[in-house]
DNA sequence: TTTTATACGGCATTTTATTGCAACTTTAAC
DNA sequence: GTTAAAGTTGCAATAAAATGCCGTATAAAA
């Protein structure tokens, strides 16, 4: 992994929890704690965050209740969740994962659409209940603290029971090779089911996240019927995604 | 818990009570008493609270953390955590139901409490995630807009799987003769069922409801083991309820 | 005054930071 | 293709910080 990018990623955390422990970064990116100490230090001299004993907070840290406001490659996510709204019609079931780009894309529904959405994320949930047409129905299970989704056996299970027309997805990591991955099983369990209850799978996606991996994997790429990312379709950093049968938005 | 969160939590306590006590954020932060000493002298020489023997008190009173938070009767609601913390045990298996004064309780729930905690609300699920010990198990349902809680079949469905020591409810109206009532019929269906799901059922509720009713029915005051108010459990307008064979706190 | 509760400093333990160093990788020049 | 220089990474030793505990000092309360 280059440095670069790891760093990115550190950032990515920062703005997603307010807060990082050096320990956990250092786990979840696979380098030593000195490594991660080192970036953490880069990136506050560059103002970029703050460090502090034992992790990292970001800037504009106000309060815990407030991690939701995430804006990390807000752009890039504001440009992906336009795009999908494409696929949407009047009176159609679809699922919304959690994750910050899902979240966005909840968010910019259409208040005119009419529809039925099943998600796991506590804040999309809440978000959906913003626009009056859609009934958003949350599977119950156990709350992930990190990710603010429920899970575990419960969550599958219900997960199981439903049939939709599109899932929008998220991911941690992807890869043409190794498909959608994740640094959290857990997840990676729900992501799973969530592939596994819709016709039709939508992974919505910034570029940053191309042609990278982890431990874990959700599903092969060939799972996914549209990917959509804030580049143009004909770009070239998805020319190993086009080789798949895959629809690009 | 980083150095600078435990300092921010314990700004945000300052400012939402205009004055704490070391002993209470000691319990609260699972720190030393020492420790929180060292925070606040830390604090009070940055000029962001001011320490006094055996506490400290906030500076100005204008917070935008506390302006967050539902300030509505709150040192009512405050007031009726405190007690109703009594109630708990390690280990615990317990129901919260949603409103603000559950939301309150959720939130002063004591860092060190090592629960497992279900829940049909959003918000106190969210809250929940802030306290490590506790497990946090969200019922799914279809959301409903108001209440911010699941509800409708699937969430009832749910309930009737769960046998919880102690369901902490709240409810919309109160009195002696009618029971517990609401105004809105779902909501009542969710509540019966959590009734049904606690072998305890404890009422929090500001004294401002008693003695009041509505148009749909949750429960009998007979089903109700531990009511908790704000008020001392000798005051007058407590008598119509010491009546029934009910604890009041 | 006596009693109780809180504050403070010193100390030990644990956790986190810093530094120097060696192994390894990448880059660019020869 | 080889080689040197620069950059990156992990490890180990040492330094610093954070935390809890204890004894004693000081302040509030009875």
């Amino acid at each position: 992994m280059l440095k670069e990018e790891r760093q990115r990623m550190i950032l990515n955390e920062v703005a997603l929890h307010n807060r990082v422990l050096l320990t956990d970064l250092a786990e979840q990116l696979v380098v030593s704690i000195d490594t991660v100490r080192r970036d953490v230090k880069e990136l506050d001299s560059q103002q970029k965050l703050r460090k502090v004993h034992g992790g990292a907070i970001s800037l504009g840290f106000v309060s815990p209740a407030a991690a939701n406001t995430n804006t990390y490659a807000l752009e890039e996510k504001i440009e992906i969740a336009r795009k999908a709204q494409g696929l949407l019609r009047d009176g159609g079931v679809i699922f919304i994962d959690g994750g910050t780009t899902c979240l966005e894309f909840a968010r910019l529904l259409p208040e005119r659409l009419e529809l039925t959405c099943f998600t796991v994320s506590l804040p999309v949930a809440l978000q959906l209940l913003n626009k009056p047409r859609v009934k958003v129905i949350l599977l119950g299970g156990e709350v992930s603290r990190e990710a603010q989704i429920t899970s575990g056996s419960q969550a599958i299970r219900s997960l199981s029971g439903i049939r939709v027309d599109f899932g929008f997805i998220g991911t941690g990591y992807v890869d043409a090779l190794h498909g959608l991955t994740e640094f959290d099983w857990e997840v990676v369990q729900v992501k799973k089911a969530i592939v596994e209850a819709s016709r039709k799978v939508v992974l919505l996606c910034i570029s940053e996240k191309l042609n990278s991996q982890h431990r874990y994997r959700t599903c092969d790429i060939n799972a996914i019927n549209t990917m959509v990312t804030e580049l143009p379709p004909g770009h070239n950093r998805l020319n190993s995604f086009r080789e798949h049968q895959l629809h690009i938005l």
